[in-house]
RNA sequence: GCGCCUGUAGUUUAGCUGGAUAGAAUGCAAGGCUACGAACCUUGAGAUCGGGGGUUCGAAUCCCUCCAGGCGCGCCA
C-alpha cells in the first residue's frame, strides 16, 4: 500500500532539507474534509527556515514533485498547505489490500517475533471473581491480541493470587464449619461463604487470625493435608474462573501465580544483599529510594516474611530469563502506581536498567457503582462477573424475542452480543478513568456500543449474501467511485493499521473501539443514503467491494477487542 | 502534610507531543420503513472546556496558582 503521509513528507523534505521523519509527525488530518486529506502546517517551519508561513507554503506548492497517483491538488489556506490526494488510487490501494489480506488487513510485522509479556486478570483465589476483575481481564486480553496482530509474540500471564494468609483463613474455616455448608452442588460457593464468614467473625474473635496463620504456616511448611486442601481449592477455583474466561474469550499462556514464586524469592533477597541494596529499617529490610523521591520498598517484613514487592521482583527476574521480553506489561489498577514505580526502580538498581526500561504499568480506573462507591468483595455488594455476563445474555435474548423471534441460534447470538456489549463498554472509554457500573448504561444497546457495531456488520454480511458477492477486486472499475459517496469510509479503512499501532504504542484499546464506531457510523450513513444494489453494474461492484471491506475490518477490529461477531442478529 | 490521577453539553465522553468552526453518544424535540434488515438513518436545540493568572501569531492542550473528587504515602495485594 502507498503510504501517503510518508510520500508527502519525503517530497517536502527534498525541498526544505528538513528531516523526513520530523516532517511526517507534523502532518495532520484536517478537521473537515473540504480542507483536504492531509494538511501541512507551515508555521512549524517558520523559525527553522526564517521565512513567513505563507511564503514557505507557496514555495513548497511550487516545487513539490509527487506523482499523479498520489497527488490530486494542493491549496494554501492561512499557513496551511492543504493536500488533496488521488482518491481513485487510495481506493484501489485499500480494496486490493483488503481483498488480498482479508482478516489480516491492518496487521504488520513490526513486532518481529519479539516477546511481550502481559500480566493481566490475576484474580485472588478463594475470593470471588467479581466485577472489579473485568477491566484487567478485558484490557489485557485486548492488548494480547493487538500485539500479536502486530507481529509480536504475546505471552499472557495470569498471576494468580494463590498463596497467602487467605488460604489459612479458608482452611481454618473449612475445618470448623464444613458440615454447615452444602458442598454437593456448588463447592466454590460454599468455600466463598466460609471465607466471608471467617472475615466477619474474625473482627470479634482475633484468635481466629492466629488460627489462620497456623494453617498457612503448615501449608508453607509443606504439610501434606494442607497442601492437598490447597490444591483442591486452587483447582476448583481455576475451573470456576475458566467458565468466565471462556465467555470472555480470554487466553493465558501461564497461570504461574504467587505460589509458583514461593521458592524463588530467596535468590532475589540474596542478590539484593550481595549488591548492598538492603537496609535495616524499623525491623524490616528495605531498599531505600529516598534519592528518587519515593518511600522505601519493603523486601522483608519485620516478621521475617516476604511481601508482594519481593514476589514481583522474583517474577520479573523469572520473566527476563524465560522470555527475554521486549516489553513487560502489567495491567493492574491505578492504585498500584507507586508500587510498580518502586519495583521497576529496584530492578534498575539491581543492575537491569535495560529491562526496567521495558517494564510498563498499564493502570486503569476503578469500577464504581452509581454512587461512586468502589465495588469490592468485603461489603458483600460484590457482583460475580459470571453472573453479570449471564444476565447480559438473558437481557439480549429478551430483545431478540422482541425484534427477531425467528432467529436461529438465539442463545449463541445472545452470548456474542451480550458479552460483547460488556466488553465494548469497558473498552470504549479511556482506561484511566473510573468506570461506572450501571445496569441501565451497560445494557443500553443504543449508540456507541458493541451491539451497534455487530448490527452494522450483520447488515454488510446479509447484503453481500443477497448479492452473491465474492471478493474479486479485479473487475472493479475505480473511476466509477464518486468521491462524495464513500470516500470518508475509505479513508477510515486506509488508516486501520495506523490505529492499531497507536493503540499498542499507548496500550490503549479504546483507540480501536472508537475507531470501529467511526467506521460503522460512516458506513451506516453511506448505506442509508445509497442503494448498493443498483442497475449500474459498475457502481454496484464498487459499493459491494466497499461493503465487503467494511465488514472485514469491523470483524477484525472486534476480534482484536476480544469480542465475537454474530452472523445474524 | 506530601505525591499521583481525574475535572469538557443534563448524563457518559473524544480531542491533551499547542493549530483551522471543541467532535460523538445518550437523553430531549421533529422527521424517515408497500424493506439491499428501523437494534438503523436524517435534522434541531444543548459547552463560561472546574476558576483565575501567565507563555505566543495562536491554549481544552504548555507553565503557575486555587477549587472539587479519587487514589497512594512501610510491613495487605
Amino acid at each position: 500500500m502507498i503510504n501517503f503521509k510518508s510520500e508527502i513528507a519525503k517530497a517536502i523534505s527534498k525541498i526544505t532539507n528538513i528531516n523526513e521523519e520530523e516532517l511526517e509527525t507534523y502532518i495532520e488530518i484536517p478537521p473537515n474534509s473540504d480542507l483536504g486529506d492531509y494538511a501541512f502546517p507551515c508555521f512549524k517551519l517558520a523559525k527553522a527556515l526564517r521565512k513567513a508561513p505563507p511564503i514557505i507554503a507557496q514555495e513548497i506548492k511550487d516545487q513539490i514533485s509527487l506523482g499523479e497517483d498520489i497527488l490530486e491538488k494542493i491549496e494554501i489556506v492561512g499557513g496551511y498547505l492543504n493536500i488533496y490526494i488521488n482518491k481513485e488510487e487510495l481506493t484501489k490501494n485499500v480494496f486490493c489490500e483488503i481483498a488480498k489480506k482479508k482478516e489480516l488487513y491492518g496487521s504488520s510485522n513490526i513486532g518481529n517475533g519479539k516477546n511481550v509479556v502481559i500480566d493481566y486478570s490475576a484474580p485472588n483465589i478463594a475470593k470471588p471473581f467479581h466485577i472489579g476483575h473485568l477491566r484487567s481481564t478485558v484490557i489485557g486480553g485486548a492488548l494480547y491480541k493487538i500485539y500479536n496482530f502486530l507481529g509480536y509474540n504475546s505471552v499472557g500471564i495470569n498471576y494468580l493470587g494463590d498463596w497467602g494468609l487467605q488460604f489459612g483463613k479458608v482452611m481454618a474455616g473449612y475445618d470448623m464449619w464444613k458440615d454447615e455448608y452444602d458442598f454437593s452442588e456448588n463447592e466454590i460457593q460454599a468455600i466463598l461463604k466460609i471465607y466471608i464468614r471467617f472475615n466477619q467473625e474474625e473482627k470479634e474473635k482475633p484468635e481466629l487470625t492466629e488460627k489462620a496463620r497456623e494453617y498457612f504456616k503448615r501449608l508453607e511448611d509443606g504439610n501434606e493435608k494442607e497442601v492437598e486442601t490447597w490444591k483442591w481449592i486452587r483447582n476448583l477455583s481455576l475451573a470456576n474462573y475458566q467458565k468466565t474466561y471462556d465467555l470472555l474469550n480470554s487466553k493465558f499462556d501461564s497461570y504461574n501465580g504467587e505460589s509458583y514464586y514461593n521458592d524463588k524469592m530467596d535468590a532475589v533477597v540474596e542478590e539484593l544483599k550481595e549488591k548492598k541494596l538492603l537496609k535495616q529499617s524499623e525491623g524490616a529490610e528495605v531498599v531505600d529510594l529516598s534519592e528518587y523521591d519515593m518511600p522505601p520498598c519493603i523486601i522483608i517484613t519485620s516478621a521475617g516474611t516476604t511481601i508482594y514487592a519481593t514476589r514481583d521482583l522474583a517474577s520479573l527476574k523469572d520473566r527476563i530469563n524465560k522470555y527475554n521480553f521486549e516489553k513487560a506489561i502489567y495491567v493492574v489498577g491505578n492504585e498500584q502506581r507507586l508500587h510498580f514505580k518502586q519495583v521497576f526502580k529496584v530492578l534498575e538498581l539491581m543492575g537491569y536498567p535495560e529491562y526496567a526500561a521495558k517494564c510498563e504499568h498499564v493502570p486503569f480506573g476503578l469500577v464504581v457503582d452509581k454512587d461512586g462507591e468502589k465495588i469490592g468483595s468485603r461489603k458483600g455488594n460484590s457482583v460475580f462477573l459470571e453472573d453479570i455476563l449471564k444476565e447480559a445474555m438473558q437481557k439480549v435474548e429478551k430483545i431478540i424475542e422482541e425484534k427477531n423471534p425467528n432467529l436461529e441460534d438465539k442463545k449463541e447470538v445472545a452470548r456474542k452480543v451480550g458479552v460483547g456489549a460488556i466488553i465494548f463498554n469497558d473498552l470504549s472509554n479511556s482506561r484511566i478513568k473510573d468506570e461506572i457500573f450501571d445496569w441501565d448504561m451497560l445494557l443500553n444497546f443504543q449508540g456507541e456500543t458493541g451491539p451497534y457495531i455487530q448490527y452494522i456488520y450483520v447488515r454488510t454480511k446479509s447484503l453481500l449474501e443477497k448479492a452473491g458477492y465474492t471478493p474479486e477486486i479485479d473487475h472493479v472499475d475505480f473511476s466509477k467511485l464518486k468521491e462524495a459517496e464513500a470516500i470518508q469510509t475509505i479513508k477510515l479503512l486506509y488508516r486501520f493499521n495506523e490505529i492499531i499501532e497507536n493503540a499498542a504504542l499507548k496500550n490503549e484499546p479504546s483507540i480501536v473501539a472508537r475507531y470501529l464506531i467511526d467506521l460503522a457510523q460512516s458506513f451506516s450513513s453511506f448505506y442509508n443514503e445509497h442503494k448498493i444494489i443498483t442497475e449500474d453494474k459498475a457502481v454496484q461492484d464498487v459499493r459491494l467491494a466497499l461493503t465487503y471491506c467494511v465488514g472485514t475490518v469491523l470483524k477484525t477490529g472486534v476480534t482484536l477487542l476480544g469480542m465475537e461477531m454474530p452472523n445474524k442478529m
